[in-house]
DNA sequence: CTAGGGTTAG
């Protein structure tokens, strides 16, 4: 029957029998089984070949019909008796493909319901479901019950049970394991040094290891090296040592891998020499060095950046009588990938081909990264693709995560998510990091909803969101401009008891700097100092820029002692913040003199200082010193960026130099550098400026022509010249252009035609985009409303202004995609009454973030315009220090 | 023993 079961299903037996199989091999005999297989349950009509088809039959019954009903139905009644262990087999087999959950729920009723006896294979199936389910009271009796038919009765038990204690000790289940080493000392059962040192190896990283250790009757060669390995683990160096040396084991006698754990730790604290020399005590002790000793030496000599020796040692391998393998490639691989030569990498991979060895995941996950980080996206997507191609698909999410990091931070999120989900389709499931990536990449690019999506997906998923998770969202939310939220977000954080990280209270100091909030920034960092958390340079380049926003560059300076107080030191994005705040004034001469600074304390500039003292330059007119800038960027091997030229192009621009201008786009071009959005933002800008709308548009036009990515502010700059040049039927056929283009068109765009159009007295022009407004569903803000007031054509009321108090007025507001900011508004009697129509926020809706302004106070402002006789559009407009919610609706109100 | 994710400046 077996062998049929496995002709039958080759792949499945293996993979459901191995381990085990094993444990009873030695106790059931072939022809025990034999005859219990063929042993009918009842007398039978059947012939022979009726029977072969009869479990077919069933199963194609329980398919067509549904399993549960087909079981319970008369249909399955009528033959329950004539089933025989040979269908009972097929159809669990059967079924565990599908679902494994029935096929344990098909195996208990069956035996419950219609007593049936089952076969040891049957029973062996249905116990590997069940330790695969960690469902370990079910597995005994399952295994219990087998092994009585087997007639061997009770003398297993301590079979059972060691086995119980092994499988819930390897499968991490700390507590229930020690529940269990608890039963059997009170049953008085032995336990092997298997499962011991397996629950040895689980508190390995604490103290408690000693007591297991004690424990342990007859202690083994993994007994000690686990012990070795525990203490390395424990940062316990010089005991693993002495426990090496003088332990009670001497008959046994050290192991390599105990001395391989005390290696590996050395060279993770950086001590590559010591490690080095546990290499000769290896030889000394008569022992020889394995492949993996050799790999940890070449990995821990890769991070200490000695390549050369790692390289050394490698080739050294051969005569100490071992070879590199394909980790051994791998390591070295990975190694130059670090130091950035990238070259060298592909140099190592072919020598392993050459040396016969295959190169597996991990190989092409190294070379994927390379391919990132050297910006060939689309070479990193063939290779992917290459290795899916190859197989690989099931193996790990990681290459996946490789790409999908790429794919964000060249801001290709589209490709992101459909990787995203390609890879799921493909059976590769995103775990924790595979999901930060995509959030973050989203936040990044202020995609909040979708990121706030995914959030929700993952959590769903019962995966756990960590620290980078939410520095992700942290991101995200400062990056909307919701300060407010986002420190809510990570005072919930904060609240939970866990201390944080200096990272996630940068990504929220920061988030206030650029706001403009330097006090809140300051207040938080007080809070950083105040808890114990160390800052680091990141923290303060923060403040050192919410200084400069806020135009205090004398306290920006400071700050950048207040580094060297921390014992940080200043880098170079502190000096190049705030040179910026110097050269926006044009101050060269302190710009100059931070460059010294800089360099005296040996800092190289960046692209972003150079652009910052050619800003400098242009805006203190030193311009003449550009050209000794432009000698001391290729000096210091400094290659001028599009946004170098941009900065020059835009001086240009202001000196109505287009001339020059225009000729250093052709020079960038000339350079390889693909021209930015801004680079066009900046030219037509200038054009347009300086009145040559013709060739503003002319220019435009071309890009469009040549597919050119243009920015929205592109197409505006050319629409707002239009309007105050007075041709709105020009600037009607451009704004329906960038709505066409899919930009996200705001309140401030179609204000500021509207403004332009008013003040032209095109009334008509300036109602058609008013309307157009409202009917893309876009909110007008105050400034519309007064420049609409004004226009004689539309009629306007300001009823009042008042401020209503936190009862009256309970606004809420709800991350969730759809967006729930609804507010009721009823006009009755006379009087007006605003509701939120969500109520108070609720706790039990953790999923979703709820934040309530309870501290805010709205002042509300209602307007209503007469757009008709009986049609009103109602604006609703509540402000505090921003306006938090604007919603448009358009109520028959009876005047 | 080898592969993936976060913060700051133009």
């Amino acid at each position: 029957m077996i062998c049929r079961w496995i002709a039958f299903n080759p792949s499945k037996i293996s993979r459901v029998l191995s381990p085990f199989s094993s444990l009873f091999s030695t106790k059931l005999s072939s022809s025990s089984v034999a005859k219990l297989d063929d042993e009918p349950l009842s007398a039978t009509n059947f012939t022979s070949d009726q029977r072969d088809y009869f479990g077919h039959e069933i199963l194609f019954g329980m398919k067509k019909i549904g399993f549960r009903e087909y079981l319970h139905g008369g249909q399955f009644r009528s033959v329950a008796s004539e089933l025989r262990q040979v269908h009972v087999e097929e159809i669990m087999c059967e079924l565990m493909g599908e679902s494994p959950d029935l096929s344990v729920w098909f195996f208990k009723e069956l035996k419950d319901v219609y007593g049936f006896r089952h076969s040891r294979l049957s029973s062996l199936l249905v116990s590997h479901i069940l330790a695969g389910q960690r469902r370990f009271k079910e597995l005994q009796v399952v295994v219990e019950e087998l092994l009585r038919e087997e007639g061997k009765k009770w003398e297993s038990t301590n079979v059972v049970w060691d086995m119980l204690l092994f499988l819930s000790s390897r499968s991490k289940m700390v507590d229930d394991s020690l529940y269990i080493l608890e039963k059997m000392r009170d049953l008085n059962l032995s336990v092997s040094t298997q499962a011991y040192n397996s629950i040895l190896y689980n508190f390995r990283e604490t103290d408690k290891m000693w007591d297991v250790y004690k424990a342990i009757e007859s202690k083994n060669e993994h007994t000690y090296s686990t012990i070795v390995d525990g203490l390395c683990r424990q940062q316990k160096l010089e005991d693993a040592v002495s426990f090496l040396r003088d332990s009670e084991w001497k008959d046994i006698g050290p192991s390599v891998v105990s001395f391989n754990s005390i290696m590996s730790a050395y060279c993770k604290l950086g001590f590559v020499d010591t490690a080095k020399s546990f290499l000769c005590t290896v030889l000394k002790c008569g022992l020889v060095p394995s492949v993996h000793s050799h790999n940890i030496l070449i990995n821990g000599l890769c991070l200490a950046g000695s390549i050369g020796e790692a390289l050394e040692l490698a080739g050294d391998m051969s005569k100490h009588g071992v070879e590199p393998d394909t980790v051994t490639y791998n390591i070295l691989a990975k190694g130059f990938h670090l130091l950035g030569m990238i070259k060298w990498v592909w140099e190592v991979i072919q020598q392993m081909l050459d040396k016969g060895l295959t190169p597996d995941v991990i190989t092409y996950t190294i070379l994927l990264c390379g391919h990132c980080q050297l910006g060939n996206i689309d070479k990193g997507l063939r290779l992917l693709k290459d290795m899916l191609s190859r197989g690989f698909e099931l193996n790990s999410v990681i290459p996946c995560s490789v790409m999908l990091s790429g794919l964000c931070k060249t801001g290709r999120i589209e490709e992101a998510f459909s990787l995203f989900y390609r890879m799921q389709a493909n059976g590769v499931r995103p775990d924790i990091v595979a999901y930060s990536i995509v959030i973050h990449g989203l936040c990044r690019l202020g995609e909040l909803d979708l990121a706030i999506w995914l959030y929700d997906e993952m959590c769903a998923k019962r995966i756990l969101p960590n620290s980078r998770t939410h520095g992700a969202m942290l991101l995200g939310l400062c990056r909307k401009g919701m300060i407010l939220e986002a420190r809510a977000l990570l005072n919930s954080l904060i609240s939970t008891g866990c201390t944080l990280d200096i990272i996630l209270y940068n990504i929220v100091i920061d988030g206030y700097a650029k706001s403009g909030c330097i006090e809140e920034a300051l207040e938080l960092f007080r809070g950083v100092i105040e808890s114990g958390i160390t800052p680091n340079v990141a923290t303060f380049n923060s403040l050192i820029h919410g200084y400069c926003k806020t135009q205090n560059i004398a306290e920006a300076r400071k700050v950048l002692d207040v580094i060297k107080l921390y014992k940080l030191v200043p880098s170079a994005v502190s000096y190049t913040t705030l040179m910026n705040a110097y050269a926006n004034c044009g101050d060269t001469e302190r710009v100059d003199e931070l460059r010294r600074e800089m360099k005296a304390n040996g800092i190289s500039p960046t692209n972003f200082t150079y652009s910052v003292i050619i800003k400098g330059l242009c805006i203190g007119r030193k311009l003449e010193k550009y050209n000794q800038v432009l000698r001391d960027m290729a000096s210091e091997g400094v290659t001028p960026d599009q946004i170098t030229y941009n900065t020059v192009i835009q001086h240009l621009c202001r000196a109505k130099d287009l001339f020059r201008a225009f000729e250093l786009l052709e020079e960038m071009k000339s350079r390889n550098l693909e021209p930015t959005p801004a680079t066009y933002d900046i030219l037509i800008n200038g054009l347009c400026f300086y009145g040559y709308l013709k060739d503003a548009e002319r220019f435009l036009c071309s890009l469009q022509e040549r597919d050119v990515s243009l920015s929205k502010f592109a197409y505006t700059t050319v629409i707002k010249a239009h309007c105050v040049k007075g041709d709105p039927e020009m600037a009607v056929k451009l704004f329906l252009q960038v709505l066409d283009r899919g930009f996200d068109v705001s309140v401030r765009d179609y204000s500021a035609v509207i403004n332009r159009l008013c003040r032209r007295e095109l009334a008509k022009e300036a109602k058609f985009f008013f309307c157009l407004m409202l009917s893309r569903g876009v909110s007008p803000d105050l400034d519309i409303c007064r420049v609409m007031i004004k226009s004689s054509d539309v009629l306007g009321w300001t009823i009042k202004a008042e401020k209503l108090s936190q009862e009256e007025i309970n606004l809420s507001y709800r991350m969730v995609p759809s967006g729930a900011n609804c507010i009721n508004i009823s006009f009755f009697n006379g009087s007006l009454t605003v509701q939120s129509s969500f109520g108070v926020p609720s706790t039990n809706t953790k999923r979703h973030w709820w934040f309530c302004f309870s501290s805010l106070k709205p002042f509300c402002l209602v307007q209503f315009f007469g757009m008709g006789l009986k049609s009103l559009s109602l604006f609703l407009t509540v402000t505090s220090c921003k306006v938090v919610v604007l919603g448009v609706r358009t109520y028959l109100v009876n005047v």
